[in-house]
DNA sequence: ATTACGTTTGAACAATAATTCAAATAATGA
DNA sequence: TCATTATTTGAATTATTGTTCAAACGTAAT
């Protein structure tokens, strides 16, 4: 009585259904990317700049005031940030004004908080 | 010509920007909330096991195959996604059958899905 | 040049995290 | 009861992560 089939080293009970489920997934660098994207907004200081952020235009102390973190640690997450083209930032003498840079983020931001928030 | 206010320890440029943000911020625990859930996502093999369920109800060894990952770590990883109530489970002889139970995660995935393959 | 200021960087640290392995449950059937 | 199967659990390991501190950098004013 051992129906399971075996592919890959997985006992499979369905395998219909997970070849069907297979095939709807997207393609793994989509999914990669998507957690990326998600990744980048789990940390609550990543994710207060991004908020602010949607809103002003801030420089780096100013938005320690808003965050109320470090002026370092707020660095540190704005490079993370930079390097994920989520904000951009242009330099004006020894300030630097950092800006949210992808209106895909900002929309998947302020429609999840809606929705956590109802 | 020293013009900046210092507020907590951190010096600030334009105060009256740094409290309009402040004013919009959403609340400190929908804040860490929402981070919570990115978090959630913010796994490759958390997000497989998110949009595989999000099309079909499946066992935990047809979830390993459609992710393709071991049985225990999937298994480690449903437990944090049962604890956050993102997933739920309906137990059926020896097997344990998990389904989607978060539909603001089903959206929430798919429409950051449609707009990240833009 | 020197000073001051805003920002960045790197090293160090503590805290979390994901996966693997082996052992433990729990349910079924012989 | 015993063996088998599906799943869970705990310990161990390895890898990341976020923050702090101190030092460095770049710009502007003295």
């Amino acid at each position: 009585m051992n129906d399971k089939i075996e592919i890959c080293k997985i006992n499979v009970v369905d395998p219909e259904k997970v070849n069907l489920v297979k095939g709807k997934l997207p393609n793994l660098q989509d999914v990669n990317n998507l957690s990326e994207t998600f990744k980048a907004l789990s940390d609550p200081t990543r994710l207060k700049i991004v908020l602010a952020l949607s809103h002003e235009k801030l420089c780096v102390c100013d938005l320690a005031a808003v965050v109320n973190i470090s002026i370092s640690a707020i660095s540190h997450q704005l490079r993370i940030l930079k390097g994920m083209k989520i904000v951009s930032f242009r330099k004006s003498g020894k300030m630097v004004y950092y800006s949210l840079d992808d209106d895909n983020i900002r929309n998947l931001v302020n429609e999840a908080m809606t929705n956590i928030a109802e």
